[in-house]
DNA sequence: TTCCCTGGCGCG
DNA sequence: AAAGCGCGCCAGGGAA
């Protein structure tokens, strides 16, 4: 058994006509051996604490779920769909032919919510599976591994693939584990805000006096105030011609009926997105498991399905509670996304202006500007492509301060003016112009072009350019994050479990007696820990935002500063 | 009845 | 009614 000794590197996992077989691979891709697995759980353990490979699989939750749910995490992965949607598309690979003919690795995300489907279900949906036999599995893993030995920046997008994997990871552990949630204390901001809760179908008493309040002012008693054409034309009778029912241009009126209205819209969104269906359907055992969807965002962000989890409102951050003897670490980057810029481009001067706590208070020190709101928004309009109004005014004075990062945002949305892709620090790439679009660019440049045409063209080209300026912007700090993450996590699974800890049975037993994460959204962790290791905790997000500044930006003298709060509530107050 | 679009608003 | 990016979810309303 002369190669069974080599350590392997890979683990690639499939279904074979035995069930399913594990390859190991080394680190050069040549097979070491392989196995049918039985019992699959006891023999990743196994390994993982052996040798920790990279498992290689065709979606990490397909099979880290129930890894998780026995009890068992795995350090590192290669997720083959997610990956194949990076290299496929990436302008650092250079040929990427092969990938994109393999469209069966397109599929979506797996519905990790899925009960057993309908009949009506099976009717319609055929499946966008993906691909798990063990043939096709090793098949597209050395698709990727050619196309990741030929890319340009091959050593950015390395890292890109292992960070968005361990992402995935990161994302079936977040569900899994859940963020603590007080069912009671929710209820109880709920009944101050809304009145007790109504028989199913009711309207809480805040929300039906608001409404009373509101039908006074307009005269109108049995007007509905949840249709907005019927709304409006209420409105316009008694003098209020706002063109829409938006809290915003309301709010610019003043009439009687306004302020109630505003309460009336406060109250009714509350009880429809996060009111008692919510919690009653989304909160169990004491924890809120949301579906994340790594990559479902066209930048790499996340999205997420279900539970609107990146959509919480403030204010009901005070039902996110830490178990008894634990605590919440919440973590969050301040002024992420011009920071990132700032070590993109190379502009020392924005550099310079965010060392420090406060990149804005930089900006009004160095003089740019005059005030920190100003520094803010002007900041915001630039990444935006903002033309017009306060930002797009405020716009220029920046452009002088920092040509540099100027240029990388504004040489971005050119190129997607013209049809062009952009790329992030470390290659994920814009989609190109939809077919309509070019199209429309055609069309424009006819000799019996209209008017309208190219209106219409100009139009949608800088729709794009803005799309594309804000996209290596919020792709290269989506990058970030997920490095950030991914060290972080590394750092909290070293931390030693904490004996006379509870062992938190409600995180599931992969988690018990040591910090683990629990919420994340976008530049924003919250780690649920036991009371005696918050403060490693905190130090350990704090690290981690170090090391992901080095991977994406080696030496560039920037820090990514935290603000960390170490409380039993999330509530920032 | 179901499906899709729109307006509106929550988050970064 | 946003100006200025990226999302998900809900309710209403009209089309199918």
């Amino acid at each position: 058994m002369a190669g069974t000794d080599r350590t392997p590197t890979w683990v690639v996992v499939g279904r074979t006509a035995d069930g399913t077989t594990a390859v190991r691979l080394d680190d050069a891709g040549a097979e070491i051996d392989r196995r049918t697995i039985a019992d699959l759980t006891a023999w990743v353990a196994e390994v993982e604490s052996t040798a920790a490979p990279r498992w290689v699989w065709n979606d990490t939750p397909t099979w880290y779920d129930s890894l998780l749910v026995a009890g068992v995490r795995v350090a590192r992965c290669h997720d083959l769909r997610l990956s194949h949607a990076i290299l496929r598309d990436s302008a650092s690979v250079t040929d990427a032919t092969a990938l994109r003919a393999a469209h069966a690795w397109d599929a979506a995300a797996s519905d990790v919510t899925d009960v057993a489907p309908t009949l009506f279900d099976l009717d319609k949906t055929p499946g966008s599976a993906l691909p798990d036999s063990l043939e096709d599995v090793l098949a597209e893993f050395h698709r990727q591994r050619t196309a990741l030995d030929g890319a340009q920046d091959r050593g950015r997008l390395r890292l890109l693939i292992a960070a968005e994997s361990a992402g995935a990871l990161v994302a079936a552990e977040l569900r899994a584990a859940g963020l603590p949630w007080d069912a009671a204390a929710h209820d109880a901001l709920l009944t101050e805000m809304l009145g007790p809760q109504p028989a199913p179908g009711g309207v809480p008493r805040e929300l039906e006096r608001a409404a009373t309040r509101v039908r006074d002012a307009l005269g109108d008693p049995g007007v509905s105030l949840d249709s907005q054409p019927k709304l409006l034309r209420a409105l316009h009778r008694v003098g209020v011609l706002a063109q829409s029912t938006s809290k915003w241009e309301l709010s610019e009126y003043d009439h009687p009926a306004i302020a109630p209205l505003l309460e009336y819209k406060r109250l009714a969104r509350l009880m429809s997105a996060n009111g008692w269906g919510w919690l009653g359907e989304w909160v169990h055992d004491g924890r809120f498991r949301p579906v994340y969807v790594p990559g479902g965002v066209v930048t790499g962000r996340w999205a997420s399905s279900g539970g609107g989890a990146l959509q919480l409102p403030r204010q009901l951050r005070d039902a996110v509670r830490a178990d008894p003897g634990w605590v919440l670490v919440v973590a969050d980057v301040a002024q992420l996304e011009p920071r990132v810029l700032a070590a993109m481009a190379g502009d020392t001067a924005l550099a310079d202006a965010a060392r420090g706590r406060d990149l804005y208070a930089g900006i009004v020190d160095r003089g740019t500007l005059q005030t920190r709101a100003e520094a803010k928004i002007a900041m915001l309009g630039a990444m935006y492509g903002a033309t017009t109004g306060d930002s797009g005014r405020l716009v220029p004075a920046l452009r002088r301060s920092f040509p540099r990062a100027m240029a990388l945002v504004d040489e971005a949305a050119r190129i997607g003016e013209d049809g062009g892709i952009v790329t992030t620090r470390l290659g994920r790439t814009s989609p190109p112009p939809s077919p309509q679009w070019r199209a429309a660019q055609a069309r424009a440049g006819e000799p019996d072009a209209t008017e309208a045409d190219e209106t219409r063209a100009r139009r949608w080209a800088r729709d794009r350019g803005r799309f594309t300026r804000n996209f290596v912007v919020q792709g290269t700090a989506a990058e970030w994050a997920l490095a950030w993450l991914a060290d972080l996590r590394g750092r909290l699974a070293a931390l030693p479990p904490v004996p006379e800890a509870d062992a938190a049975p409600r995180s599931g037993p992969a988690f018990g007696r040591r910090a683990h994460l629990a919420f994340f959204l976008h530049d924003e962790v919250i780690i649920h820990a036991p009371a005696a290791q918050a403060d490693a905790a905190a130090r350990a997000a704090a690290d981690a935002a170090q090391t992901a500044a080095r991977l994406l930006f080696g030496a560039f003298p920037l820090d990514f500063p935290l603000d960390v709060r170490i409380a039993a509530t999330a509530q920032k107050d």
